[in-house]
DNA sequence: ATTGGCACTTCGAAGGGTCGAGTGCCAGTG
DNA sequence: CACTGGCACTCGACCCTTCGAAGTGCCAAT
């Protein structure tokens, strides 16, 4: 074994008592607990090494050394192995998931069991519609110048929007339209509705083309603007358990989790499933987030993501365990979505 | 002036500067900063009295007192005024609440306008379905055995759910069962759908008796389920702020927040709008809540609340204060849910 | 290259002294 | 009889010092 790959066990074992023990590690401690097969003086060799390459710090002179954000990066990348989750913990997801009624429940249900599984705040994004297609679009008259417009589409979700009319309509002029733009769209992917969609005034009499254009308009104005996803947050109160680690400053983070635009950032780009996402501390910055680290991954039934779900932790989480937990959950939700 | 007047005031001057402060206050800076007319030994005097009645209390013996919950509770009850809100506010609350679409953003523009005026944690129920009546029910066929039911209530508000049907259906059928149903029960009050579609089934044909009992029962299942309410919570954040105030105890505080049937006995039965409920500390138990105070109230179109609203704060808030916000924001979205 | 030994640094807990805020009580006063 | 000024007392907050534990870096030895 090269001294090299000593250095990389040593750094390993320092993330894993860290993580553990939540207190700087020191060389004597190391050589009891891990079968480095060297002494501790060694040790403190290959430490003084690795905190010249910027992989640990020491919090004080005297002290142990912790990982840097630098450390747990390469500690992610090169040196840690998935764990399984256990059965008890599969059986967990099979059961807690299958239960949900819907899509809605699907989500709320996702972001706590993952939260209660990882021990830590979990965010969950819904399903994307940029990427869905439309099912049925239905009109109910509510008032004689007023109609729900009601979107659903193949992923089972449904939007719905209140369209104010220029003038009255009947019930006649709103069972023709609702005909026509089912003929038009049923089926369409979400980016062709557009298109499909513009000329349909023209197709009805002068005296019906603007409660028609009202309806349309509202109809991509719901496509649109839902694209401003929906995100779904739970197990805050278990970031408050770490509290401390945080510099005293849960408030920024607490905040942080709150704003849709920031959780959107986080969970960014869905990736496929199975790849996952880990940012590590810094690299978070400037969310507010910079203190925490976050595992994020792609989900959706088939090959592409529909959206992502993810783990906001301290810095000093189990990596391997809440990969797996976040997989595992993440794999899980694909299937009952395909089933859909 | 009495003796038990000035007790009082003496009482009300103590919570103001406590809660201005957050400093246990003294006989000193009670004769300075108010206009008492006596001298700090007599206030000792009735400082002495109100401890022995169980207003107020020492955290230790030679410091100053601070509110008990009694105390803040005959506070509440008898000594302060409400406190109306500012032209600013109110425009606030108007420009704020006017952009929302559709009931969802309602709710969920409500619930952040409230954390943010009050600078504490917000809650807000969705208004409740059982005292809503059916506007439309849609059936949407997903799948030959697989069908979509959307009902829809005269608040606007949308609920769905997949029902598999125990053998194939065709477009006859599903359109003929979507017409008799929305015959029933369109303009139904909730509690009456139950008994109006019961016979639906033996309408139909035989072979055709099973699918219908599916598709009933599960709009059936819809209005009851769903009585269990959904609670939308904002500004969990604000609460980090006061941090310390809760025994470093953020935890259990937040975890409470997160779960769905503490949020519902908190905001308990939806008091008539325009008039408050206001739990301090203790009064909360067990509910982990007992070191926050909760103010809540009713809200909804006309004179019956459809559901509550409420603040969640330390037992040491502003609350006349809190109490003119949630008031003003109560009344306003009662307004908005009339308008449609 | 690795190791045992050793001097050195730093933190944190414990102990002790001082200070100030605030109290309770009491005797005196209009 | 209610109020007031005075006074002794208590207790936490703050500061300082001391001391031990933990852990390091370096060096000479193997």
């Amino acid at each position: 074994m090269s001294v090299d790959d000593r250095k990389l066990d040593v750094l390993r074992a320092i993330v894993e008592d860290y993580v553990a023990t939540q207190e700087p590690v020191g060389s004597k401690a190391l050589a009891d607990r891990h079968q480095l097969g060297v002494s501790p003086a060694t040790i403190r060799n290959d430490m003084a090494a690795l905190e010249d390459d910027g992989y640990i710090a020491q919090p004080h002179t005297s002290a142990g050394r912790v990982p840097t954000d630098k450390g747990y990066r390469l500690f992610v990348d090169r040196l840690s192995t998935v764990k399984p989750l256990s059965p008890p913990e599969r059986r967990a997801i099979q059961t807690f998931l299958d239960g949900a009624v819907d899509l809605d429940d699907v989500v709320s249900r996702t972001v706590r069991l993952l939260a209660q599984l990882t021990r830590q705040a979990a965010v969950v994004q819904y399903p994307s519609l940029s990427r869905s297609t439309v099912r049925h679009v239905e009109l109910v008259m509510l008032a004689p110048a007023r109609v729900l417009v009601v979107l659903i589409t193949d992923t089972g979700r449904v939007e719905q929007r209140v369209v104010e009319l220029p003038t009255d309509a009947d019930d006649v002029l709103v069972g023709e339209l609702r005909a026509r733009i089912n003929a038009l769209v049923v089926g369409q992917d979400f980016a062709n509705v557009e298109s499909r969609v513009t000329e349909l005034p023209d197709r009805f009499g002068p005296e019906d083309r603007a409660t028609v254009a009202a309806v349309t308009a509202t109809l991509l104005a719901t496509l649109i603007e839902r694209h401003e996803e929906r995100v779904a947050v739970a197990g805050t109160a278990n970031l408050a358990r770490y509290g401390q680690e945080f510099d005293h400053e849960l408030e920024p983070l607490l905040s942080a989790l709150e704003e849709q635009v920031v959780l959107l950032r986080l969970l960014g780009e869905a990736t496929s499933p199975a790849t996952f996402r880990v940012r590590i501390g810094s690299e978070n910055a400037p969310s507010g987030l910079s203190a925490t680290s976050v595992v994020t991954t792609g989900y959706g039934p088939g090959e592409l993501a529909l959206a992502s779900m993810g783990v906001v932790g301290p810095t000093r989480m189990d990596y391997p365990g809440t990969i797996a937990a976040v997989g595992a959950v993440a794999r899980y939700v694909s299937k009952i979505l395909s089933a859909h």
